[in-house]
DNA sequence: AATGAATGAGAGTTCATTCAT
DNA sequence: AATGAATGAACTCTCATTCAT
């Protein structure tokens, strides 16, 4: 609050961080180029951040939590669990997939370690799987999900598959509308992969599957 | 390459660096810890390998062609996609869940930048995509898998369960049998997530998809 | 070129490296070595100069150019050939003769390699000769040197005897005048150094040179 | 003796030096280099050469004892100073001049340091030197060279020419004929540069410098 | 609050030398 | 005598961080 005018050049500098840190890597990038790209001196930084690591924890704990937890409501809390999970990934990959930097961020630069990713999934990830979770759930309630799904599996498969889409797009050299994958994606998760007519080998392994799946 | 004498010192030099970059992350690790760890002097490290950079796209090259690429026949080629996709399944959740500190190297240190994931994109996921593409086209062929399903995102969606699954494995503080997954996570894939009794809202929803899809 | 704030710096550091390379060698000094003397922390070298060659090349091309070429005014373009001679022989026995140090970083430090012998050819010593040669040039118009002297070898001879005697001055173990030599050395280049009577064996060669030299 | 095959290898060796030392400098040459150039193993260098500098202080005591030392007596100890001289100045330039890389290796890799400027000196070029400060007092003697010459002085001169000669020849781009400087170089030393007829101003001069001479 | 020159610890890499074979 | 794989000391250079201004 007090420090309005501040909280601009910080802003200035975690987005100058998202540029750098996306085309050069996190390692790779030296805070004097995040600096320069800012527009502020080397010393500036260390009057917003404790160091060069606190640069890649508060992008992710504030662009994240700013981005992503903060629609949480707008995900239609009152919808049946089909509609929340296509809202989600609508989110997910419209969100990643329009700031390519901020997605290679998220994708690549915060997975550098274990480190940052038990941070990663302590914070943020274990909100984003909960609310994932508790929309299934609340899927196998109302009937729109299968009762004997796995909550877990099928939670981290939902996210699994976003994850990828968003990394195959970053690496792809061809662009194109990583939101556009959400349908498809959803549909997918919802209505598998499988035809109607089954080979006859295929038959003992899915019951095979089923009975194991009982445990 | 230029490998002297003892493939072992170089074994002993690969092996030493999955536990060394598995547990303090890759850049973090120093090359003399390699050594010490392998039981070789620092020099020695460089009569087998060009720089640092090199063991770690070594452990990757000869690791994965070794363990995975050399196994695409055992898929059983003649066995329909199911089956297939659940023998990949069971490969990939089995080789890297025996190895945790190979599975962290893998899932975590080797998409240390855009630089190695193009690496790893390029010589290795390439292929293995390519063979997950063609047992879901067969798949469409012989009917066990829906026809009107888009090759290219069912086999990212199905590639990124698998790894979804290995890192929420890697990250978890409790330990579980990884390979187990195989069967709920191939049949959540196949049957989706979808239940009998879909709530009435989610209709048009899935409508919608199935329309989107078709392009 | 990246002349930061202080000048001073980085003559300190120029000024250290003199006295370290001429004491130790380039090779066997450490860049530590010259910071330390400089009484400056290592990496601020980096700060002025791009690496340790970088040292030493900009010693030559500064200390050099400041030292001699812009004296080549005071070399009294107005005067006779041999009383500019004169003085460009006092200037370079002078100069080196006044700064041991100098004087062996010079003459055996920057000869390290042909690559540097090069580079100092071709920046300062082809500028030197030129004006050497000028100079007998002058002095075969005028009068005052033999019209039949090959121009090129007078030249280098010239420098040569100048050279050595810095070198044979650096190496010896007693100290004396290097300048005072200027006198005797540019009497032996004009006069030669054949006496009035000729032993009588040297008749040939003598009756070919005697027919020159009668001044 | 004892060792005649072993001669040979020794012998493989320094030839092999001379050459990766004069075209890649001697701190940037590996011992390595050497050794493959000679066809031996790394190891066996050092069954002939105590270490890489005893290579190079090999190198010059006994190529040059043996080339130029042995040569003593051919420069005709009976003939008249200038005769000698010119002989002198002929065995110089002619062996240098019929081996670059020999002459790289003596012209700049011998001159890495003062240590090895002192030991070229103390070894072999006082005795060489010596050699000329005896022909030039023979020739005081027998009246070919002028009595009130300084014999140091003309002795470091003449040396110093020749010295720079074959530097110059090394440096040059051009191929040319180092030894027929012979005759140029010698008949410029016993006659002088200067000509017949001195402008005015010159006089003064040479007087203050026959003066100064006098000491 | 802002600067940016200065710091200095630290790491990768090279290569002369050794020694078991 | 010869080999060449192995050694490990030593050096250059980088860059996150500090602090006087």
């Amino acid at each position: 609050m007090a420090r309005r005018r501040s909280d601009d050049k910080r802003s200035r500098i975690l987005h100058a961080a998202v540029k750098v840190f996306a085309r050069r890597g996190y390692f790779a990038s030296r805070v004097s180029d995040v600096a320069r790209r800012a527009g502020v001196a080397d010393g500036t930084i260390y009057l917003y951040f404790r160091n060069k690591e606190d640069i890649l924890v508060s992008l992710f704990d504030e662009v994240m939590s700013e981005h992503l937890e903060g629609r949480r409501r707008q995900v239609e809390p009152e919808a049946p669990a089909p509609a929340r999970l296509r809202a989600i990934a609508e989110r997910h990959l419209g969100l990643l997939g329009s700031n390519r930097d901020l997605a290679v961020v998220f994708q690549v630069e915060l997975r550098q370690s274990t480190k940052f990713m038990e941070r990663f999934t302590a914070s943020w990830l274990q909100d984003y799987l909960a609310l994932i979770g508790e929309v299934i759930e609340q899927g196998q309630r109302e009937g729109s999900l299968r009762a004997d799904l796995p909550v877990k599996v099928a939670t981290k498969a939902f996210f699994g598959v976003l994850d990828e889409m968003v990394t195959s797009w970053i690496l792809s050299r061809k662009p194109y509308d990583l939101a556009a994958l959400a349908g498809p994606v959803v549909d997918l998760f919802l209505r598998g992969a499988a035809g109607s007519h089954p080979a006859r080998e295929a038959r003992p392994l899915l019951r095979a599957v089923a009975a194991g799946r009982k445990r």
